[in-house]
DNA sequence: CGTCCCCTTGAGTTATTTCAACACTCGTGG
DNA sequence: CCACGAGTGTTGAAATAACTCAAGGGGACG
């Protein structure tokens, strides 16, 4: 797999070319950039790598991975459209990204970051709260990794995409059972189960593995622990 | 147990009282404050209050404590002294904070404290990386609760005491092993049977249920996973 | 000296994992 | 058009790591 030191060298894949966009990470916090392609499962950057890019999904999902030496593969989030992620306060990531299906990213220098930041407040202001919102997200998912069971994991994880997408009750899964199971601390066996145990209970339907109707939202909120 | 907001109220415990005194949260973020006193399992601020002060650690230990609807119990992280908590982008606490042991804790007014970053870009960039490193340390809690099996969280868990107490062999453990337990992810017993299992491995001794000696750090590396 | 709290240990149970088999979908190419 | 294979998802049966329940040990403190 091509690395990204190389895609951004010759930039194959720049939409628009490396100059003269500006991304607006999030209100007041608007730096230059650029945007490229990753197919499915390409890595954006890996674990080590030096920290030099800030990413935004522009469209599709991204998911961060880390591995332990055994092999065994943990997923600490999903990134959706708007979604920035790759802020590192080191010099190097810690985790690495790939496209989960074929996306659209956003990149910003850091260094352009930075400099935005001191030429304006509130452009830290706005970098200190995405920070701070991706903080929050975190300590739910490690109360739903410490301390519930399979059934409140899977239903926590759809309501919570039921209200990324807005709150309509069909949910689209960008992301296969594998990585559902590495981002719930579970295995593919068992998610699989416990979609169908929560079909079987009227809580859902499920009319294709990645597509899945909410049919009693209160039900499901009951499942997930309420927390 | 009387509230918080009854204690700063009256500031019965206040060392210095509350005006004067100038809190250092971290290098460039010196802030006024004041420092308060509590005792053994003292609650500091409870989930959904009003999060008008920001936290740090001066001697003693905190946690920060979630529960879910039936009583289950999580802790998201232990705070030592010199570490900042109770930092939240949104209005309210998503978490409570009780003293582990009997704690001193300076207190901030996040009005204080806004004031500084608006007046200093340095002091921000402090605030920003206070936030992005409690971050990075949430990320390898979710590895270790995703993923782990109980002698690796443990081991972990040994290794980053051992680390945060500057390197030395000998570890002081402040918590009880229901504390420990609702961090790791497992039960009193669980904690306690693997506790014996490293001691039987060689890998440690424990003198007492709180003190705990590392005998062979390389082992207990080798035996966190190294993630 | 007794009580309380915390910790440890044992025995049996259970939720989840592991291993294995099979079904479905979707391109590709004969 | 159908056969084929790869990738993905489902299901069953057996194994196991961790949990639950229960009992007992030991230190701190009044």
């Amino acid at each position: 797999m091509r690395t990204l030191q190389a895609q951004v060298g010759s930039a194959p894949h720049a939409l628009g070319g490396p100059t003269g966009k500006t991304i607006a990470l999030a209100p007041s916090l608007d730096v230059p950039g650029f945007v490229m392609r990753f197919v499915h499962n390409e890595e954006i950057f890996a674990e080590e790598e030096d920290a030099d890019f800030v990413y935004q999904v522009v469209s599709g999902a991204v998911r961060d991975v880390r591995l332990l030496s055994d092999g065994r593969r943990h997923i600490g989030a999903f990134h959706m459209p708007g979604d920035v992620f790759g802020i590192e306060c080191g010099s190097r990531h810690l985790c690495s990204a790939e496209a989960v299906v074929d996306c659209q990213v956003a990149l910003v220098r850091r260094s352009a970051l930075e400099r935005a930041v001191q030429a304006d407040p509130a452009a830290g202001r706005s970098l200190w709260q995405i920070t701070a919102r991706t903080l929050e997200r975190l300590q739910d998912q490690l109360l739903l990794l410490g301390r519930k069971n399979a059934v409140e994991r899977l239903a926590s994880f759809l309501v919570r995409l039921c209200r990324a997408a807005g709150g309509t009750d069909s949910v689209d899964l960008p992301m296969s059972r594998c990585d559902i199971a590495d981002y719930l601390g579970l295995t593919i066996e068992t998610v699989s189960r416990t979609f169908t145990q929560l079909e079987r209970d009227h809580a859902i339907s499920i009319p294709s593995a990645r597509r899945i109707l909410l049919h009693d939202r209160a039900a499901l909120l009951e499942l997930s622990g309420v927390g």
